[in-house]
DNA sequence: CTAGTTGCAAAGAGTTTGCAAGTTG
DNA sequence: CAACTTGCAAACTCTTTGCAACTAG
């Protein structure tokens, strides 16, 4: 089900290839997330109003359900900040997951990576008998404003 | 805003000491939480039903206001899993978190702490100039069956 | 007493879905 | 052209809220 993040003509032509349909609505879903800074994460109704904006023809309903297609796809993943709103992000690199940094006073959200955890969180999912598949870190703290 | 866990007497006296009255309700729902395995979470939707059951008089509004009241107390952590509902746990230990694992396939959970990533989560914090305040952990894996 | 709390029902917010019309491959 | 996709609006689910009645301190 999951893929590896790729360019997206590669991304494209294996979506085809398990029979989607590249329609004009999809590719610029697409594009979005493809210009987004790294691991940065979106709502449907973003989506929505950024291609609204563009001019492109694109109903909420479609927003919503084209994220969650390609979430479904592994395209991108579903992340929670216990906002009110789900947020996607584009899944660029399997191996490492990055983190978030919310800061609880400004809701602010920063990413990181840190391979300490990540090795931390392979030894744990061994210990208790399971193999990991991803890894998600939210650190709720105070930023200095 | 945060308190340290304690008996549910010492914890209601606090309370009490906010300005909060100690209705049966309220009373009732802090029961569940003190019968609760450490670490498990449960929604409103269950606090309701489970008290219901119990032939306690209590509406689903106030199981809400409850549980959004001793979150807002630093009595309750909002915890969540991409669930559609919010769940609540217990806050025991506020020095040292635990984290859960969550299997991709059926959905169980399972409660886990690691000094290692407290650790690293304290470092993190301080080198991206934050106070750190709650972490929280999410092992998404495949369990063994 | 009186400020805080409850229950009820209605309102909200976010998300999903049925269906007819429109498109992609 | 057949299967897939879209837009619209209605439906749904979870959660919040206004208000009058009630109650803890």
């Amino acid at each position: 089900m999951t893929l590896k993040t790729q360019t997206k003509s590669e991304l494209i032509t294996e979506l085809k290839a398990k029979g989607l349909r590249l329609t004009p609505q999809r590719e610029r879903v697409l594009d979005i997330f493809y210009d987004l800074p790294n691991g940065e994460h979106i709502s449907a109704e973003h989506v929505y109003t950024t291609l609204k904006q563009e001019k492109v023809d694109i109903s909420l309903a479609t927003s919503y359900r084209t994220l969650k297609l390609l979430a479904s796809h592994g395209v991108l993943r579903e992340v929670d900040f216990g906002e009110d709103t789900k947020q996607y992000e584009l899944i660029r690199d399997e191996d490492e997951p990055h983190h978030h940094l919310i800061c609880v006073d400004c809701h602010e959200t920063k990413e990181f990576e840190s391979s300490v955890i990540y090795a931390e969180a392979q030894r744990l999912c061994a210990a208790m008998g399971a193999e990991l598949v991803d890894v998600q870190v939210k650190l709720y703290a105070r930023c200095k404003k």
